[in-house]
This record gives structure tokens, C-alpha cells and sequence, in this order.
DNA sequence: TAAGTTGTTGGCCATGTGCCCAATAAAGGC
DNA sequence: GCCTTTATTGGGCACATGGCCAACAACTTA
């Protein structure tokens, strides 16, 4: 009866390794909260020891900046992706806007404020709070810009409007943790909203944009 | 020589050291953050040992909540003071914009990151919080109402206009941790562009309005 | 002046954290 | 095949936290 479930060490590739913890590390602090990211959290969600991720990580506060970017960078990546199908940049921003209003992006913008708390005290992870910050601001930027040059926004001062658009989405992000209210208006679309007014748009036309238009084909 | 420098222990009345504590504990939150209220730190501040922390918050926690309620309700009462003084909402609301945008609080904005992040894991925190925006919400849709009875604003959603307000107060907030930036325009007059678009006001009012006029007067 | 109430102390315990180090074992080079 | 490298383990240390509890002492009351 001497069952052997699983060999007592599977060495794996360094890389590999650093990779998977990384992964984890992200999942984690995207799930339950960064300063959940510990040495035996991680280890046991991976089934080692805990000397294994300070063998990777020699310094945990730089698992812990490495593993919000991470996590950052991914979503950031499925709420705006890469402009590969060149859509228009009305449609690229109605996406970004209504799936960060609508969908189940609640996770990130509790990670972002949990980030951007904790990097009063981590020197590391406000470095990297920081560079995230420029990605995103910079891809919007630009998005508003293309559109600009496109005909479909219109505004005076690009870099400006892309900037309200943040902060009033970063805004909204700082109730991820609020319950509920049972009373109360909820602007949930304060974004929309706003993108629209800074843009030169007609209110509703970002969420009309956001779905592919298929009533022709359809 | 036996100075008797302090008495081993001195007595005092419960209400007046259980103000102590909550003062104390509410300036480390204030300035240290949230997660610095221990204890310990707090029997430090005070010169006393830990244990009478306790006797007087049983639950930590319930220290917590009320540290951070008495933080924001006194930063409150600088920010917007009770209106005793019938000053014109549009100068009301130019003092509350500027001071928080040119002022010293980023204090402020740090706590209340700190808070809306912890109250993730702390559920009386979480309470405490969202009675404290209620009551900054409350205030801030009763000046702006004022106003446009007052005739001074104009709006056709009194309510959306002030949580649109606040939205973008939370979402500067949102960076008062970051590194100023060497780079990059920042935009921190978003929040009082944004009252003004929203209340119907010429640009650079409220900034004209937030200090008594005295050019009159000389 | 004596007794009682309770504010206050000192000490301890269990838990959780990052980090360090020697021992072990799996993989690759010769 | 052996030998070197290093991924991985197991154990431990120092520190900080909240909470519990018995003893002490300041103040009130009789």
C-alpha cells in the first residue's frame, strides 16, 4: 500500500519555476490582496517549502512589486488589447470603458488600490505602481491621439483629456471595497460620461460602440 | 537623589483617557497610516503600557474604525467648516476645491486611500467608511443644492453633479502615495475644472473665489 | 481609617512574518 | 559510472502582533 502520490522534490527549470511563482504570486495578490503574497502563501499554493520562494526571491518586497506588475500588465492588457484587428479608436475606447464599467473588473481595481496604498511604505512596489501608471497613461494617450487624428474625438488638449478620463476612472476604482449601498445613487458611468463630454462625443455613443455592430449581419 | 520624575502611574478620568487613545490613534493613522494603530505604538504615544489600550478597546479593530472616523470628521470640519458665517455656496465649495488642491492635505488623501483599501479586511472599518462618505456626500449635494437655489450654480442633476465632484477628489486621491514625477504634466486642478463644468461656472472662478475679495477694501 | 471599586501594570501565550543556514537530492558534465 | 552544481527541503531565530489574566495602586465611599 505504499502509494507515491507525488515524488518529495520535482526540480523544475529555473526559469520555469520563477515564472510559475511569479504567476501565483500575482493571482494571489490579485484575489486576496497583496499583503497576502507571503513566503508561505505562495509555497503552499505551489505545494513546497517556503526556502524555495526566498531561493528565487531573496528579497520578498520584490516579489511582491514584480507580482503587481504582473498582474497589472495582464489586465491591463485584456481590458485594452493590442490594436492588432485596427479598430476604430472609438470602438477601442467604448470596449476599455464599458468592460471596466460593466465587467468583472472589480479584483483590479481593488489590486490598484491596494497597490497604490501599500507603496506608501514599499520603496519597490511604488517604483512599480509608478511605471504602471506611465504604461497606462501613455497608451491612452495615445489612443485619444489616434482618434484625434482620425476624426472621431475632438478636444482641445489630448494629454488632458486622456488624464480626467484616468482619474475619473481611478475615482470610481476607490469605491471597489465599499459595500453596496442600499440608498444612494450609484454613477457608475461617471466614466463614460466623462470620456464622452472630453471628447466631443454624443452621450450614449460609447456604449453603443462597445459591441460589435452585428444587426446588419446578424 | 531619588528624583521622583512621574508617578508610576497616573490615574485618569475613563471618558477623558478614552479621548486620549482616540486622539492619539487617530493622528498615527493620520500620519503613520492605518496599520501603524497598534497597541503598543499607541501605548507609546501615550506613556502608558499596552494592556490599557486594551482595557479601554477590547477589539482593536473598534479602535481602528473610531480613530479613523474621528480623523476624517475633524479633517472634514477644516476642509468644508460648518457655514456659520452665510458665505455664497460658490465660495464655500472655491475653499473646499482649492484648499484641498493647493492645501496640506495629503494627509488626507493618504487616509483615506489607507482606509477604502484596508476596510477590504476589516469590517468595522469598512462601516466606518462608508458612513463618512454618506456624510461628505451629504454635505457636498446640500452646498451644491444651496447654490442652485441660490442661483449661483446651474445643473441639471444636483446630485450627479456633486458625486462627479467627489468622484474626481477620490481619484487625485488616488495618487497621493506616488512619486512626484519628474515629467508629465500633472493635472491637479482636475477636481475644480470639473465643478466648474459641472456647475455652470466660468473657468477660474472658483479660484477667484476661494479667497475673501479684499481688493476692494485694500 | 478601612474597605471597595477600577484604572493600570507586567507578564505570558499563540500566531504570523521575513530571513538565514545546513542538509538533501535531482540534474547535467565528464 | 562518478562528480559537480544547485534546486529543494527542514529547521530555527528574531521580531511584531492581539489578546488574556493576575497583581498592583489610585481614588472613592462608608
Amino acid at each position: 500500500m505504499t502509494s507515491r502520490p507525488r515524488p518529495k522534490q520535482s526540480r523544475k527549470l529555473p526559469e520555469q519555476r520563477r515564472a510559475e511563482i511569479l504567476r501565483t504570486a500575482a493571482r494571489i495578490g490579485l484575489e486576496e490582496g497583496l499583503e497576502r503574497i507571503t513566503l508561505r502563501r505562495v509555497a503552499d499554493a505551489l505545494g513546497v517549502r517556503p526556502g524555495l520562494i526566498s531561493h528565487y526571491f531573496p528579497v520578498a518586497d520584490h516579489l511582491l512589486s514584480e507580482a503587481f506588475a504582473f498582474a497589472a500588465t495582464t489586465e491591463r492588457g485584456s481590458l485594452l488589447p493590442s490594436d492588432e484587428e485596427e479598430l476604430p479608436p472609438v470602438e477601442r475606447l467604448a470596449r476599455f470603458l464599458v468592460r471596466l464599467t460593466d465587467g468583472d473588473y472589480r479584483d483590479l481595481s481593488r489590486l490598484w488600490l491596494n497597490a497604490r496604498h501599500l507603496s506608501r511604505f514599499k520603496d519597490t512596489l511604488r517604483e512599480a505602481v509608478g511605471a504602471q501608471e506611465s504604461q497606462t497613461r501613455a497608451e491612452l494617450v495615445a489612443l485619444v491621439g489616434k482618434g484625434v487624428r482620425a476624426g472621431e474625438f475632438t478636444t482641445d488638449d489630448e494629454v488632458r483629456a486622456a488624464l480626467h478620463i484616468l482619474i475619473t476612472v481611478d475615482g470610481l476604482g476607490a469605491y471597489a471595497n465599499d459595500d453596496a449601498p442600499q440608498e444612494g445613487p450609484d454613477y457608475g458611468d461617471a466614466a463614460i460620461e466623462t470620456a464622452e463630454a472630453r471628447l466631443g462625443l454624443a452621450p450614449g455613443t460609447l456604449r453603443a460602440r462597445a459591441l460589435p455592430a452585428r444587426t446588419a449581419a446578424g
